[in-house]
DNA sequence: CCGCCGGGTTGACGCGGATCAAGGCGGGCG
DNA sequence: CGCCCGCCTTGATCCGCGTCAACCCGGCGG
């Protein structure tokens, strides 16, 4: 289950960083990897989600990939860095909606209003696959394995819109969202056990409704109970089994 | 904006039920209708539509439409009456995930898992339209307003899903569901300020993440505010910009 | 060099809402 | 009829976590 990094020293690894993908073989950990492969590496089809997908970036740390109210034209899937999107409500308070790794898609949720509801923004430096989402939509039409992984993607951010649900300690929420970066992580091949938290304690307490005092108070806990291992943003998990358990209620399974 | 209820006196309109739709006309205030309309009510693909479509119910309060694992097959149009969804965990807690009104579908995030997540309970006698996924997705490859029509429910779905997000009072919790079930029940053609609610006070609790005991305070309070009349389930709403205001920081806009 | 500033940690305190408890109401059933 | 059992309401108490405050640290600009 460990690491697949090259080069695994604690302190180092930076954010992973999802196959570069020539145009012949592309993303091999993207989101769409699998509609690929089921339409066949050969076909032309391939040729034309070629066509319809865009390489964009870099954006640095704090950069926005879209705003509130932009129309919807694309889905982005993230290349490689982190991402957060969030709301902000007129008086100004900032609410994290979620966080995205390498290999995951943003911007599902612009679909129906037909403008983004929410603003992405990078955490670290990012890069994206931007697909064109109309072109994407007549794609669909004739091939149903890119049909089915649309639908897939989307019913797959509902389940884990249940997540932040439920009155949860915070312990509960901590070792529960530890647990499902790790997962999510470790379903792209990158190491489930050690990894780097883009996003300030402020983001983590946003996004888990908690103060950031008490993200911090709870880190503390975790590490004096042997539970993780962290020095700044770089983190171990040392007992995922005793997480795992502290986070079930939240957790699919 | 008020009652296009054929009978309208405040103790008994019943819970609202949908055009019952003759095989020609189908369900006007269905999910599905604009779909329909879209592809043209005299082509032949309705005619496809209307085929793959079977009318099930009724099902009585408190049973099951779907359970947990069951295979997914089918989504769910609720024709009449109420149902909630939710997650119970291995302690035998329930998560009320949401609740789902006339007009409304369930099911959606069963896509991905390809088993539901969730339950499905009644609690109203109600009636549904239950459409076979696989036709479904197979007529959505050759109507593109169908698949359009499929990727907006998932999309909306995912935008309601931040409705619980954020810490919240009460108080606002409970503003914001009142306006947005005046709201989901106004899109549809009945009141939005006099309507029924089907849920018991402890699934509107478990749903905002609230003990039965403080929304029965706050809605006493609302009361006393004289935002609300309230006997049992039968409510109006007296000052809907009031709540509107109180539940701003949740609600769309 | 120093001062500043944002992010992180830790302690002290108070409040909102969970929990515990008691009682009312209505509906189903023996 | 009378009992029981959900559901709802209201009051009393308790506690987790938000808030306030102080301090540390590293980076950056003057």
């Amino acid at each position: 289950m460990d690491s697949k990094h090259p080069a695994g020293r604690l302190p180092e690894p930076p954010n992973p960083i999802a196959d570069d993908g020539d145009e012949a073989h592309f993303c091999g950990t993207c989101a769409f990897s699998s509609a690929c492969i089921a339409a066949g590496y050969n076909k032309p089809e391939l040729a034309q989600l070629q066509c319809l997908v865009e390489h964009v970036g870099p954006f640095r740390a704090s950069e926005h990939i879209f705003r509130t109210g932009d129309p919807f034209r694309a889905i982005f899937a993230v290349r490689s860095g982190t991402v957060k999107t969030r709301m902000v409500d007129k008086e100004g308070r900032e609410q994290v909606l979620g966080f995205y790794l390498p290999g995951e898609v943003i911007g599902l949720n612009a679909i129906y209003p037909e403008h983004f509801p929410c603003d992405a923004v990078a955490l670290d430096t990012s890069f994206f696959c931007r697909f064109s989402f109309p072109a994407m939509s007549a794609l669909a039409s004739r091939i149903p394995a890119v049909q089915k992984h649309l639908f897939r993607l989307l019913s797959k951010e509902l389940g884990s819109a249940s997540l932040l649900a439920g009155d949860h300690s915070a312990d509960e929420r901590m070792a529960a969202f530890l647990m499902d970066l790790a997962g999510r992580y470790a379903a792209r091949g990158f190491s489930a056990t050690r990894f780097h938290l883009s996003m300030s304690r402020g983001d983590i307490a946003n996004y888990l409704r908690l103060a950031a005092e008490t993200v911090s108070r709870v880190l503390s806990r975790f590490r004096s109970q042997k539970l993780i291992r962290i020095e700044g943003r770089e983190l171990e998990l040392l007992d995922p089994d005793a997480l795992r358990q502290l986070g079930q209620a939240l957790l699919p399974d």
